[in-house]
DNA sequence: GGTGCCATGTAATAAGTTACATGATTCG
DNA sequence: CGAATCATGTAACTTATTACATGGCACC
């Protein structure tokens, strides 16, 4: 089953009503690391979600602000999609994906792929303890029980990354097969 | 940057020439877990990489067959998307979204959740141990070493994931506020 | 001759991204 | 009055999924 964003916007509007800002505001801040979304497609879908009785909107708030709150048939949903649905559990992994793909570079290249990847690595660890120390976490309130066990395996998933990132650079022997050399070459500074 | 399909398939030729079902076998076996296609999908692309000029097409094997093989094109774009593009390091994990959604379900059921991905991890240790298993390393051949990084990866993975479900359940006081219980119920059983 | 695998394709739909387009309110 | 932020929406396009549709060849 897809269309997660449906669930996790019913999710979200558990713990009291909300526009559509406010609710990208949460994505940007809470979800973007599990769950991106853009802003068009967060309208376009609470809009569905209120025709088809999930959502109820309040309209008209100071500027054209309309607040959404979950209704019965909502978290009913909410609650049939976590319980008698089953997760994909192996999300597709473009950062994987090219490491499987890394013989068509020189082992130089490859070796400052998994160079670069460590480093995020690092910096997602660094992130996630600033996000972690920003947090006044309480364990009574349970969205915030389940937000530090997600933050807690992104934090462990991090040191993995790191570790094996190192590991696999020490595989890489220094020279195998060229691979039909090319002239092109460049620094991963995200040139989309 | 998305559209990767493209490229795993330019990777994959790497090797040599294939038509799309051997292409599908690979993808059915190798890629499955890291880079899901579906025929559709992987027979549109591939029409659409020789249009393009990225593949050429030997037309009219056995059966209809038709081979594809990489251009010195092909293996250029491939070569730049490898060094000039930054993949996306944060995948959506439905299996994390639900985690943060978990605050729904009484602590019992989100507990179950947390059992059965826990056992969905051994399951994958397991498979990949067989997999594992199955493949006459040699890290002289490129593609096949940093197919056993790629594999070593998922094996940390999912050792990180068991050892986290269990941490993650402990976590869980046994009775947090009531999820204004609604009748539906059920085990996970792959419904869809 | 029939089962199973080899082999390719299209159509409809769903989900996600990018870009565009607009306007209100608040605060300095 | 201008900048920042609040606030919503639509259109075009890309990517991925599901389902349908068809036929050849090999082997028993």
């Amino acid at each position: 089953m897809v269309m997660s964003l449906r669930h996790a916007l019913l999710g979200l509007l558990r713990e009291g009503p909300a526009s559509g800002y406010d609710l990208m505001q949460v994505f940007k801040l809470s979800m973007s690391n599990i769950w991106p979304a853009t802003q068009s497609q967060l309208y376009t879908e609470l809009t569905k979600l209120a025709d088809s009785g999930l959502l109820t909107v309040t309209p008209q708030g100071p500027r054209g602000r309309k607040e959404y709150a979950l209704t019965d048939a909502g978290l009913a949903e909410l609650r049939r999609w976590l319980l008698e649905t089953t997760p994909e559990v192996h999300p597709r992994s473009e950062v994987l994906l090219r490491v499987f793909l890394l013989a068509a570079l020189t082992p130089e290249e490859a070796k400052d792929y998994l160079a670069w990847l460590g480093e995020r690595a690092v910096e997602d660890i660094t992130d996630l303890a600033a996000l972690d120390a920003s947090i006044e976490w309480d364990d009574d309130i349970p969205p915030l029980l389940y937000g530090r066990l997600v933050l807690e395996f992104g934090r462990r998933l991090s040191e993995l990354t790191r570790e094996w990132t190192e590991w696999a650079a020490e595989q890489i022997p220094p020279g195998h097969t060229q691979p039909d050399p090319d002239a092109t070459s460049g620094d991963r500074s995200d040139p989309q």
